[in-house]
DNA sequence: CGCGGCTTTGATGTTCATCAAGTAAAGTGG
DNA sequence: CCACTTTACTTGATGAACATCAAAGCCGCG
């Protein structure tokens, strides 16, 4: 359960390239001399929501999901999120403390880096800070959309497209597990775990879905593309 | 109709070092050679979604919303802003084209920046890289925040919600004139229009609020804090 | 084994959308 | 300026969508 903490060599890291494309080699290697990989089993806890901002994170490997506990007591998710992606890069730059919490939903591995060398090297290298806001202004228009697109739908529309989301977005496979519980749909989409249950049978009993679990086959996806579209 | 396009002189503009704090003089001389302002009254369009993003634009007086058609031709509206948030930030950096229409709904004061000078600044300028991202940041995380809010309540939550927001932050008054009509509430809290009038006429009997067509009071203010936090 | 969490289904009631119909207000053209 | 059209607002009646409550099976885990 405690997570692994391993120092990673820079120049295995696949990630570079397209994280610090506009970072020389020197600063680079500023960079990587206190950077951690650390890896975090699925469910478990990867940021607290509340606690103070000290690192800087990305997902290096697994999946995600962004959630946020409200008044009373029940959480709310915000979204996923697979390697590429930011991780801790929500409020890093408005806040000094985390607003969201970020769990693993499959083993994932984070890259860890100091946040004052990060901010530093953003305040003297411009590139890198441009880098910085396109993909943040890229990943926060993607959820801001995101919810728009589920508010308007309907139950059948919503489970319709979550499915399509881990089809197309995370799996690219008609195929796949689902990485989350039906409770976790149903504070994704905003409706009852119950509702979520009935609505996949309904699915599996039209023949759209095939279910045995957490996997799930999509059996007629212009039905289910329709669904999600049209209600 | 017709927008008045003036010239500003950028010595009185208050926003300057707000906004351009860490832009040195002779930068910001260059960038005020091609500011202009524009006027928008109550009811214009200031930016269309799709329309290719060709210029950087803030609010500098009066209120907007931020929208977005749905494929069933609905409008949904993202949320509002205010002088010194952002307006045309959105996508800036990460699209080439408007992804939400902006649309006043008070007559309201734009500067209009050359986008390329903006970007080319902050390229060579990471403290305002910086400072943009920070300020994109704060406006991104705040609409997240409010759609989480406002996803897990029921209708009276929502509505006393949307009253609260134009009092406390908009208006800093319990008594207002409301900026937008019961549809647009529809379409910000994802109700019908219908129930939206309902709710408020039941606020209304129940001596909650004061209602003279687009004038509201609120009067007790705690049940309708309560109502917000507790359905 | 027994406990707690996840899943499933059914019955019931609440919340909300839809439809309908009418009034008021605001813009439009002669 | 007045008839005309359109848009916003309002209320009621009805039914659909959804939450809630209840009960039971399943599975993993200490």
């Amino acid at each position: 359960m405690i997570p692994d903490n391993t120092k990673c060599s820079c120049e295995q890291c696949e990630l570079k390239t397209l994280f610090f494309s506009h970072v020389t080699l020197d600063t680079l290697s500023d960079i990587c001399e206190i950077k951690i990989e650390k890896n975090f089993s699925k469910g478990n806890i990867i940021v607290q929501e509340g606690e103070p901002i000290r690192e800087f994170m990305y997902l290096k490997d697994g999946l995600v999901k962004l959630s946020k506990m409200a008044s009373d007591g029940k959480d709310q998710i915000l979204s996923f999120s697979k390697p590429f992606d930011f991780v801790s890069l929500f409020s890093v730059f408005s806040s000094d403390t985390y607003n969201y919490s970020v769990t693993a939903i499959e083993d994932s591995t984070t890259c860890i880096l100091d946040l004052d060398n990060v901010k530093r090297i953003a305040q003297s290298n411009a590139m890198f800070a441009m880098d910085l806001m396109s993909r943040f202004s890229t990943a926060t228009d993607f959820i801001i959309q995101e919810n728009l697109d589920i508010k308007r739908k309907h139950l059948r529309g919503r489970i319709a497209h979550v499915l399509l989301y881990f089809s197309k977005r995370i799996y690219g496979c008609t195929s796949f597990e689902l990485p989350i519980s039906r409770r976790e749909i149903a504070e994704y989409i905003g409706m009852t775990t119950e509702n979520v249950i009935r609505t996949l049978s309904e699915f599996r009993k039209d023949k759209i879905l095939k279910i045995y679990g957490k996997d799930i086959a999509i059996v007629d996806l212009k039905r289910l593309q329709n669904i999600s579209e049209h209600g």
